[in-house]
DNA sequence: GTTTAATTTAAACAACTGTTTAATTTCGTG
DNA sequence: CACGAAATTAAACAGTTGTTTAAATTAAAC
């Protein structure tokens, strides 16, 4: 079984269906850019909708793991948690802004319904778990009474306005076409910075 | 000359493509929506991709015109007249969710590539003037020394996440699927005190 | 009321879609 | 080497795509 294939497949695919989106993307797209035949797809994943599923669930994992380290170190202050999580979010989303780009067509789109879903859920997930976070800081007196599900949507927000378009990103700040902020760890830290900072201003004092 | 006619495909157009993208609605399937025949479309914008381009530019005029008068108003305090941008922009963008969802599909693809570029002008050229007015509020020393492009992506950031998926902020808001938050005038009054709370705590003092 | 233009229609067009088939090649195992 | 399973291929499948056509209908102008 050559599971090498298969992930070289879903690479190519994932960097496709962010350009062209998924029903832009045919399968014989696909086959050119990964250089196999047309009929090797339905043979490895058994539709292109089971191989969009297996490109999903294949990352989404990956994701969701590291979340669920964070949110149970109930050691940490519930600022330094959310000073984690932030810094965790960035460092995972930048590290693959198409796959994250994939994420986000299928939460716009309703298209395929029980793929809309599961993405939701997957955000959901997180999600909630971050506003208990901010919920019980508010309790303990240790955040101001912020809205918590807004300040969740901020967090999320900024990251994914920085991850929507390359192109737009580099026109705001003005920067040259061949700069990738993506992988640039100052630029990391810039967006780290700002949105800590942001958060910390609004929760404490 | 029916313009209404026009105005009744472009308005279905947009529904449709917000729950299909794109690629995923057919000329058949919008011209079943908005019951006219098939030829239809063709006859009155030449393409399916006219069509599109005629959407866009439709709506794009009425959003940039508003952000010009705030800006253009010169008189404002820089605080004031980043609070009236952040709730023009929440009023704009609440009252047609569906076409800022077509919008951030076309940012998110690459597909069509001068409709891409447009897009991508239309926000860029208002996020500049707004990064100009927090620059403009930092030399005056009414702001913090904050970093202007970052707080411009979570404000629109912000929003857009908001926007993305009705069902999602449903889901993290814990509300029935009935409700609808875009149209309900204190879920818009939430929206902006947060957005202008967080951005005024973190600009001053 | 006739004529001319604008609108609307159903049918056909070729190109492309995801998928399947059946034949061929490749490869590990005895 | 020989066998059988796995992998790969080109070709064909039926259905859908955007677009065009040519005829039919409606509306407007004189």
């Amino acid at each position: 079984m050559s599971i090498d294939k298969k992930d070289h497949i879903i690479k190519k695919a994932v960097e496709l269906i962010a350009e062209k989106g998924f029903e832009g993307s045919s399968i014989r797209a696909l086959a050119a850019k990964a250089e196999v035949n047309i009929a090797m797809v339905n043979y490895y994943f058994g539709s292109k909708e089971k191989l969009f599923e297996a490109l999903v669930e294949k990352r989404a994992l990956f994701m969701s793991q590291f979340i669920e380290n964070v949110i149970s170190n109930k050691s940490l202050q519930p600022l330094e948690q959310l000073n984690r999580i932030i810094e965790g979010y960035i460092i995972r989303f930048l590290a693959d802004p198409k796959y994250h780009r994939v994420l986000q067509q299928e939460l716009l789109i309703t298209q395929r319904e029980q793929m809309h879903e599961k993405v939701i859920a997957l955000i959901s997930k997180n999600a909630l778990e971050i506003i208990q976070i901010i919920k019980k800081g508010i309790r303990s007196k240790d955040f101001n009474r912020v809205d918590p599900e807004m300040v969740f949507a901020t967090i999320l927000g900024t990251i994914s306005q920085v991850l929507m378009s390359k192109t737009l990103c580099l026109k705001i700040m003005n920067k040259p076409d061949d700069y990738d902020p993506y992988s640039d760890k100052k630029f990391q830290k810039r967006l780290t910075k700002h949105i800590q900072q942001m958060i910390h201003s609004h929760l404490i004092k």
